[in-house]
RNA sequence: GGGAGGGUAGCGAAGAGGCUAAACGCGGCAGACUGUAAAUCUGUUACCUACGGUUUCGGCAGUUCGAAUCUGCCCCCUCCCA
């Protein structure tokens, strides 16, 4: 497809971080970049209006959500995700590979596919490469996904090895079911911890061909080195001029760790959920905004920050809110936490621009000063 | 004045002789959260010089090896009848 496609223009000096511009049906957005999460076709609290404010590029959405409530096809009459939703910039969909892993207790893998018993009600609900596909087409998002397993971390050689070449197989069947020419469907590698598991999988998911490809089996529990090997296993064998997409990581410190070594996408639900729950990352470190020490603190969350919370209201305001469960707080923390993701990968472009990508990472690390890194 | 029912940790509320420093809920405090079954979940919440010790269930006095639980008196609250 001629619409989407990545144009690097610049390499950091310092670590080999890319800055880009992708193309897509639904505009040009800058990478590395972060995209919000909107699992139900909404980001949680928020309007499509605010996330515009924030900086928003991409959002995602989930197959296996939307297909039980309200539907593909509901979506489908509705024009599409984009119109569903009111939301006129590039839509990713992820393909109910993430549930495989997630709801892990109430679903069947077989060669041809994953049966769940659906959470909402126990119905059987059989998701194939090929209904997947059909599900994403319906939705019409830009950026699409391979169905494949997420497998869990840590899991054996054997089993890694098998669901590897089984979602490979997936990944093939799924290129061939995908239809659309106004959507870009990416490979995703799996392969675990192994070496040799990414490697293989990244080469054959790169003689398909894909217009991008995403690093999936991350953020998932494993320790923080482990992840960087998994990125930098799969990134090696990876085709240099299409994209590259994290899936699932949104701390700072994996952010940070993962332009550095060449990725150009993230999502994450970590910005949303920790809002709603009261913590927030800011560039002094993570706040639990309802420590008891906020109840007087008449200063903005973030002095840094020039989003609409931290310009409008005070720590002791949005405990306030947090503790009498005001849906206003989550809403305002929510536009604070992902503006400040935001925030983070437009420094880190400049910074890339500027071949300084590695003092950013190394001042912005320091200045959060934890070592969790959220 | 007569009758009935009550007083349990910050609040609500179980418990009716040892397994009870006292269930559970709320409130308080703290923590977790990473392609969203999450506006969710977890821990903690009498006091202390804290792998142990001290003082508790309206008050006082008893019964008992042992009392929040049984007895007596007192104080207070609610409801009904006059």
């Amino acid at each position: 497809m001629k619409d989407f496609y990545l144009e690097i223009l610049h390499i950091d000096k310092q670590t080999g971080a890319r800055y880009g511009i992708l193309h897509t049906p639904h505009g040009d957005v800058e990478v590395p970049m972060f995209m919000p999460v909107g699992t139900l076709a909404t980001v949680k609290t928020l309007s499509p209006e605010e996330l515009h404010q924030m900086g928003a590029g991409v959002i995602l959405a989930n197959t296996y959500h939307l297909s039980i409530r309200p539907g593909a096809e509901i979506v489908q009459k509705a024009g599409g995700l984009h119109k569903f939703m009111n939301w006129d910039c590039p839509i990713l969909t992820d393909s109910g590979g993430f549930q495989v892993f997630s709801l892990a207790e109430n679903r069947k893998i077989s060669e041809e596919g994953v049966t769940f018993k659906n959470h909402l009600n126990g119905d059987k609900l059989f998701f194939s490469p090929e209904v997947s596909i059909d599900i994403q087409e319906k939705l019409g998002a830009d950026i699409i996904m391979s169905f494949d397993e997420c497998i869990p971390w840590p899991s054996s050689y054997e089993y890694t090895k098998k669901s590897t070449e089984r979602t490979l197989r997936w990944a093939k069947r799924g290129l061939d079911a995908h239809k659309r020419e106004d959507q870009a469907l990416f490979g995703i590698v799996q392969g675990g911890d192994y070496e040799d598991l990414r490697k293989m999988c990244a080469e054959e998911l790169a003689k398909m061909d894909f217009p991008g490809y995403s690093i999936g089996g991350t953020s998932i529990g494993e320790p923080k080195d482990k992840c960087f090997e998994m990125i930098e296993y799969a990134i090696k064998y990876l085709p240099n001029e299409k994209p590259r997409y994290l899936m699932g990581v949104g701390s700072i410190d994996y952010l940070l760790g993962g332009i550095a070594r060449g990725v150009d996408m993230f999502d994450c639900v970590l910005p949303t959920r920790l809002a709603r729950h009261g913590a927030l990352m800011t560039s002094y470190g993570r706040v639990n905004i309802k420590n008891e020490k906020y109840k007087e603190d008449f200063t903005p969350l973030d002095p840094n920050c020039d989003c609409y919370c931290c310009k409008n209201y005070t720590k002791a305001y949005l405990r306030h809110l947090h503790v009498c469960e005001e849906t206003f707080g989550k809403r305002l923390m929510s536009i604070h936490n992902i503006r400040f993701l935001i925030k983070l990968m437009e420094g880190a472009r400049q910074a890339i621009k500027e071949d300084r990508f590695g003092d950013y990472m190394k001042a912005t690390l320091a200045a959060f000063g934890d070592e969790r890194g959220f």
